[in-house]
DNA sequence: TATGAATGAGTATTCATTCAT
DNA sequence: GATGAATGAATACTCATTCAT
């Protein structure tokens, strides 16, 4: 069971009040940094919106920064969790090598868009703060060695050395998919058409290198 | 030969005292763009730097984000002719199309390197400045043609549509290399060992990619 | 009784002491406003002065200039206070149109050069603000109501339509009034001779144009 | 014939080309005051619609307040000389102490209302600058010792000192109409019904006031 | 004389954070 | 614990005036 971001940066509410409390001006910071695509909003609004105090929200947070940092947190939390129930389920349907790339990159690519802005949000944040940096980097990671986990039970139909490729083909597809999301939050991206293409592109890629 | 960036945003200025000041005023905000990481640092110290007085600066430039712009779209202009000579001389020593993406990548690679921070803050800054954003594609597109016009020289020896091919993995190499210099501007990077380690899986991807 | 004028553009603070601190702020404000004869003050001066931080200024008032408007309205709305006071003392001690006339315009004249300054630069506010217009024009109303319903105590005494002559006559009289008091704040106005002399000789005008 | 307002701040060229220059930026400058309704606008702005330079109004002027002054100086000038064509012509027509002020006060507040704006501008411009106000007194004075003469012209219809009524009677006319005319110069002022009424409530009152 | 680039002092406003109630 | 009024440092931008060319 995933342990909530947010315990990491605050002190835990006993009182179910103030667990509702806590819930709402996180709530309220969520929606106002998606609505201003970024932290371009004051305290004041996330009070109002929240129906928080201020001396509230620093009961519970010590900046403003580390209440953003703890909604981002919550939110990749959340996200690693979708990832983590869509691979047990892309693992079982998938008898091959090739099939397996394909359902997981597209699953995984779902994943991404679905998270596209609170991902370049959390993306941002790490440059520059060493700690965001240092967790987003751990679930990476943890990401790659489960899709190299996943990777590996078609190792008969790899040439070369399986683990190696397997982190690599992670990173690449990674790169690829958040490069491709998170260039820009507000525009409509990439059109459906080119995505796909992006994506099957990809995963050919993917497949001939690990089978060559 | 290619057009200053800043002259798309300035009015050039026909003095020779009158560019010296542009010059050092740019220079100023270059410097102090790589010295904080971002554009936190005051017009002030643009103006005690670049010994240019602030009513100078705003002679020439409509507002602080404005004379931001110029100076990172000087530098991706730059970058962008760096590539164009780069490209020139990678072609020339190039006999089939391993070496050459070999090359390629490599030399690539250290040119993003090179100008991984002013790259990245022009990427920052394109999320949320259209006219910005715009530019970015642009000059992405002029490298991935390019790119693909390289491949395209070796054609015999891939297999399938070299065309939507080549702009494929132009733009995964693009991703994969930019991923990894700007996630994070003032960390160490990735260490010298991964990123060769990357580089060379990612040109064994693109050959195995190309010729399968 | 009336509203304070303050309680329309400001969040009436229950607290005592916040009460007192918007006090101070506008008493400050006030005094540099008669200091400087106009708003050539900055928020700094009011902060330093009224022993408020600007951060509170701003916590009562939208700007700068809400503030102006709110310490000119105080003035006026005193001012009309004074004049109500003044005008029922008048009235009981007339017993024809000669000496009310008389009476009333002295005073009133009084009245007026006594808030001399304030209500020059409320005027001034109103030309290039609407509402601050509009407001004058509210207020100007009320006094010709007043000084018509006066005259048409001694209604006998008038010849014509002496409720059209009444309006008539208040307006002439505060258009001559406030022209010599205002046109010039910080001059020594007219001199005293000139100004009884004036005051007298509109007296006359009235009464005969009342009367004829 | 009346001497240029402008030559008393102004060193006067001789050059054609000079004077073109004068005329243009002083016409810029008289553009803009009303398109602005005031001062609010700068040099630069003046630069550019009057196609002059900087320096050359520096040339010319010792400060933007001495442009200011000199182009509402002149307005003045123009708006005096008006008045004395206007009442020579009316003077002529006249029989009598009523047609007189009548014709007087109707040509004068249409004269008044056509320089509305610079007037008031000018007004504005009086308080605070010790020389303009006492230019503009002057020129009051003259037009009351004007309006005087007019008035001695049917000293036989008058009862009382002649002259004493005379200066009266145009200070309180001048204040009025100024009031209604100026208090705010974007507004549609009065409405012409209401005008009309106290332009000849007005002479009433004047003409009751010297018969009696 | 004419030009217009350069100067830089001056100021309203924002908002994270504190702390008295 | 909760509240929200008070704090005040920090900063982009304007524009009259000067003066080198």
């Amino acid at each position: 069971m995933p342990k909530s971001a947010a315990s990491q940066v605050t002190r835990k509410p006993k009182q179910p009040r103030s667990q509702a409390s806590l819930k709402r001006m996180m709530d309220a910071a969520r929606q106002l940094l998606i609505e201003r695509g970024g932290d371009e909003f004051t305290l004041q609004e996330v009070s109002k919106v929240g129906e928080v105090s201020i001396g509230s929200i620093y009961h519970r947070f010590e900046s403003k920064e580390d209440l953003v940092r703890a909604v981002l947190g919550l939110a990749m939390s959340e996200m690693a969790e979708e990832e983590r129930n869509s691979f047990v389920h892309v693992l079982k349907q998938s008898d091959n090598l090739a099939s397996f790339v394909r359902a997981y990159v597209t699953n995984y690519s779902e994943i991404l868009r679905d998270n596209a802005l609170m991902l370049s949000l959390a993306m941002r944040q790490a440059s520059g703060d060493p700690d965001s940096s240092r967790e987003g980097y751990r679930r990476e990671k943890d990401t790659a060695d489960e899709m190299a986990r996943g990777i590996l039970h078609f190792e008969s139909e790899i040439v070369g050395d399986a683990k190696v490729k397997a982190h690599l083909v992670f990173h690449i597809t990674f790169a690829t998919l958040a490069r491709h999301l998170s260039l820009d939050s507000q525009d409509p991206m990439i059109e459906q058409q080119d995505w796909n293409t992006l994506v099957e592109g990809l995963c050919d890629m993917i497949v001939a290198y690990l089978t060559n």
